[in-house]
DNA sequence: CCCGGGTGGTGACTGCGGTCACCAGTATCG
DNA sequence: CGATACTGGTGACCGCAGTCACCACCCGGG
């Protein structure tokens, strides 16, 4: 019986979860921290627990014969529907999750879940919330592949990386940038020159910044 | 007090349930009937009620701008994740629901959804099942439509319809393929041709044979 | 009967964007 | 110091597929 230094940490962190929740959690989860661009996840591997994070940012991908495409982030209080999936069917996840910013999560081992699932109903909601965000944030990911020409889709992502780090100066590379749209590096070059033509970004040589 | 004379029916379209359940669903759910060709939702409409298909099949599109993309089906013993997040989050619909074999659905009012799903584990792993099942098959579907040419988008249609049909001879105009896939009828005519060439299939004046 | 609506079929054009080849600038390291 | 490996930048090419403009059918209704 080892006293736990976390718990602090923990309870402050899980406060957005009713208390009996928070102590089960807490007692059966297990707190882990991974440096930014570490892979938690590959394509095709079995997942043994559901992550919770709690601090930092994932960024998770589907990835077909060496192309990838950005499917979501995964942020504080939030989880991954696709380890729902593979810990609720027992299937081999399908893709890939990497560390964009040092992360904390709490690993919430695949026994349990089903348990808490019909004890704690917030939890249920919880899941149910994120599939649906998760949802919802696919189809207009696929809206935009499909119906949409680059530029708008570069314009968008950009936008999006604006709201999720708070910056209007974006420090990405053009081949990060190419990778997370599923493009090529000269192409995305190419877009954001005309994107600068148009006065929707400005090109510093420290990055990109969005107007 | 009308006597319901769709008891026994309805005692037996949902057998795949839990007793207390059926009595449940049947007491406070209506029974409708939709011929072929109904459109059953409207992009930017509220839904009032869940649909659980009990005989026929809807078809799920996204719409965007007049052009379209077929997101999924929704068979017996299913039911359409989209009404879920537009009724447990109150959102309009951003889909387009329509039937493509008549069909028979018990709507469940959205009033009682929360409360079932918290009495009923099995409504509740139903649902679950129901996101987890979506979400793989529109993850798919973006990976065509991302990573794979016309030719093997358009086979791997064609293959999803014999599957679900039953048969390997469709009778499908090349339009309704186009829209299904988001595409132009005379690119759709075309690239039939190629798959021909190539021997996938076949075409004949009664429709089109999968090989 | 013709007319309007639906089918499938085809050729020509076009543009987006992916690929290739190559160049220059900068930073790090042995 | 040169070697290497990153970055961004550019011009040429080209193939897929979306669009346009047709045509030939076939069918049902007025």
């Amino acid at each position: 019986m080892k006293e736990k230094p976390d718990k602090d940490y923990l309870l402050r962190k899980l406060r957005f979860l009713p208390l009996p929740l928070q102590e089960a959690l807490i007692l059966n989860g297990q707190l882990k921290q991974f440096p930014a661009g570490t892979t938690l996840l590959r394509e095709g591997q079995y997942v043994s627990a559901i992550p919770l994070v709690l601090e930092g940012r994932l960024k998770v991908y589907a990835e077909v014969e060496a192309k990838r495409l950005l499917l979501y982030y995964i942020r504080p209080e939030e989880s991954c529907v696709m380890s729902f999936s593979a810990v609720l069917e027992d299937r081999p996840s399908s893709i890939v999750a990497e560390v964009e910013e040092d992360v904390t999560v709490l690993l919430l081992p695949r026994e349990q879940i089903h348990e808490w699932l019909r004890h704690y109903p917030m939890l249920n909601h919880l899941f149910f919330r994120q599939y649906q965000r998760r949802y919802t944030e696919l189809l207009q990911n696929i809206e935009q592949v499909l119906f949409h020409r680059l530029p708008d889709r570069l314009l968008a992502y950009l936008n999006d990386r604006k709201r999720l780090t708070g910056h209007a100066k974006l420090t990405l590379t053009h081949r990060q940038i190419a990778e997370d749209l599923g493009s090529a590096r000269e192409v995305i070059t190419r877009t954001l020159k005309k994107l600068e033509t148009e006065g929707s970004v400005r090109l510093l040589e420290e990055g990109i910044e969005i107007l």
